[in-house]
DNA sequence: CGGACATTTGAACCTCATCAAGGGTCGTGG
DNA sequence: CCACGACCCTTGATGAGGTTCAAATGTCCG
């Protein structure tokens, strides 16, 4: 049904940490109500399919549907292929996130491994049947989407209307909240993806957010470690940096 | 619980087409299902409020949390608000449709009459609370915000990787399936936002808008007539400068 | 028919993409 | 542990697509 692509390097199989069942645990613990009946539970355990990916592999979906996934482990990017070398991504996901894969039209989607990934997919319409008569399910799924849509249009405004310096800032301060680490005031990031990611979700070329990060670092907004190592100062700067509504907190 | 701000001329009453309870009616017959108790319809009826907007009139959401809009009649946008006269047009919606509106956070969010409207809006709270033991309406409503998702992340691709001319064949693409009407093969569009929406929707200018259409219809491709009005040739002289992916059909 | 306002058109400018090297970083193998 | 090498990232120079500013033209409403 899935199939693995390798685009350079064989698939690593490094550490597989989890196994099906161990997967498919985290998945119940995270997403589906304590309360549900075992007959559910097993029935959206056999609905699920487990895959792992190594770093740069993507999960193509065959069947032409809308998928669900859910991150086991790692971190992942939702991709578009607008066209021959113009992917847009739409989305990065972490551990213990849910979201939904569009199924292709005017252009494809697959799910990429930012780091070895461990990672639970449903087909939309095996997912809805079960879920449907199940509201504790259904609200917990309109809760994610309706954070992906919001991201999505945050996302939106920063394409349509945001300098490649204030589109920085926002990635930046968005990354900080969903897996930066505080230690005495300052925000330390491991970013898991690489320049060219970041320019491929922010619209951008590689080269105009390495010159923006450079910027960011002479002006002290910024510090950098390595090529994944980011050190924010004071939040407030960057937020400056936004674009964002004035009167915000 | 509501504001309507009137920026040019004053609100134009016109003819009020509907009541409240013709309003709710037609978003029952839409998105609650047939089934449901009266005693539940009513207190659906009891969480909504409604709004008649003038053209270009716009409704705040004063308290800041979510809400589901309902469009009665008429024709919305969506607006984010960037910062001063930096607005992104994040989703336009029509007659019979339903959508949710963000909170407020890094940006502000509105809804505003593309023509006179009626309109429905329920705080989230409040309709969360009504659905959350509703399947029925869960799923309606899940439904909805999924393709909401959907047409965001295609409009995120167009921001983020398409020329401004390929942005425009989107636009219309998109406009003709949704409010297009057909008459012997070629399609007509009465275009109900004006160039300055169409830029802000698509992440251009209005001059850059203005000049791609001139450009599409001094190559054939479109004729227009009038402000609103567009006829579409083949449709796929469009679709070829849309750049979607080859093999899709 | 007149007038306000939306749209079109034109010209100069600017941000960011593109093309092209030159450094760093990190993993691998000795 | 160090050194090599591949790849990623940075930096520089140039150019194009789109914005901005300005003005003419069209459209539609009263």
């Amino acid at each position: 049904m899935t199939w693995i692509k390798a685009p350079a390097g064989e698939p690593r199989e490094k550490t597989r940490m989890t196994t099906f069942a161990e997967a498919f645990q985290r998945f119940a613990d995270q997403f589906l109500p304590p309360n549900l009946s075992d007959a559910m539970h097993l029935r959206f355990q056999a609905a699920a399919r487990s895959s792992q990916l190594g770093r740069e592999n993507s999960l193509e979906f065959g069947d032409g549907g809308q998928h669900i996934v859910f991150v086991v482990r790692g971190a992942t990017k939702l991709v578009a292929h607008a066209s021959e070398s113009r992917d847009q991504i739409v989305a990065f996901h972490f551990a213990g996130e849910v979201f939904t894969v569009p199924e292709p039209g005017n252009h494809s989607y697959s799910v990429s491994a930012l780091k070895d990934c461990d990672i639970l997919s449903f087909r939309w319409t095996d997912f809805s049947t079960l879920a449907s008569s199940e509201p504790a399910v259904l609200r917990r799924l309109l809760e994610t989407t309706m954070q992906s849509l919001r991201r999505c249009r945050e996302n939106a405004i920063g394409l349509g209307r945001k300098t490649a310096g204030e589109r920085i800032a926002v990635f930046l301060l968005g990354m900080a909240e969903r897996i930066g680490s505080e230690q005495d005031g300052r925000i330390f990031l491991d970013l898991p993806m690489s320049r060219r990611d970041i320019a491929e979700s922010l619209g951008l070329t590689i080269e105009t957010v390495s010159r923006q990060l450079t910027k960011l670092k002479e002006e002290g907004v910024i510090q950098t470690a390595g090529r994944s190592g980011v050190i924010l100062g004071a939040r407030g700067h960057l937020r400056d940096r936004a674009g964002f509504l004035l009167e915000a907190a």
